[in-house]
DNA sequence: CGCACTTATTTAGCATAGCTAACTAATTGC
DNA sequence: GCAATTAGTTAGCTATGCTAAATAAGTGCG
């Protein structure tokens, strides 16, 4: 059923819209913006990443994540040392500064939500859980 | 479990991020960028406004909308024309090609993502629709 | 070995989109 | 009639996205 597909993804994406205008008002004062908090939080979790492996986390192009991270650099919020195995890459990793400020600005941005989700049962967690890793899975394929 | 709905939460937002993300790199057929499509769908559904509305509307500030705006017109999306109660004022509103445009971008817009739903089961399928339906739920209560 | 190809990242340059500060122009109010 | 307010614009900064092209390092094949 095409039409039903087609439904769930208009209110998928309207869903995404509203959250993400909801969560950048409670935001502004990090002083980074949302590319580089959202790099920081990958490098955070997912450990450190080559340039390449990064921006493919990231959806974006290793342009764009290069200067991205020359950004956070500049910002002593992360660290780059050159790989042993292969001299064309570069291993990225969070430095104390930048955990420390991920963990604030992320904890403003997400604040309202996260208090939105504590109303909830256990089930309709579970199923916002899912749909998270559906949405990201959808999107790697 | 408060920790549990922050991580939840967490998700969310970057599912939220990774799916406009993809679905705005969709729309380079339609030649406008994300604020322009948004703006024009606030114009075809909530009729003329002002500057001061439409940014309002948007949540961005007048010189943001005015550059929008700009972009429009000259791509003959909008027309601007004089209010006739208040000088300093002008309405915005959408011309043909404009309501034409919105309709094929909105479309092309979440096709791709509708694609990828059309691969779920039905319970995929339904625990995204659930999910959509709680984070607006959330968000207006 | 050596030269061609591929892969990883950077540099340069373009466009959109957000902001603030400062300006012009029109309206309102005392 | 002049001061204050309101509506938009202009100028200029920053952040993010892109592509094309440069640089540098690794790989593979004759």
């Amino acid at each position: 059923m095409p039409e039903q597909s087609f439904e769930v993804a208009d209110r998928l994406h309207s869903a995404a819209i509203h959250l993400l205008r909801t969560a950048a008002k409670t935001d502004t004062h990090s002083g980074q913006g949302p590319a580089r908090l959202s790099a920081l939080s990958v490098l955070v979790f997912g450990g450190p990443k080559t340039l390449g492996q990064l921006a493919a986390a990231e959806r974006v192009k290793p342009p764009t994540m290069s200067r991205i991270v020359a950004g956070l650099k500049q910002s002593g919020l992360a660290r780059v040392q050159n790989d042993g195995q292969d001299a064309r890459k570069i291993t990225i990793s969070v430095t104390a500064k930048g955990g420390r400020l991920l963990q604030e600005a992320r904890k403003r941005r997400i604040q309202e939500l996260a208090e939105n989700l504590k109303n909830l049962g256990e089930a309709d967690l579970k199923t916002l859980s899912k749909a998270a890793d559906l949405i990201e899975n959808l999107l790697h394929a």
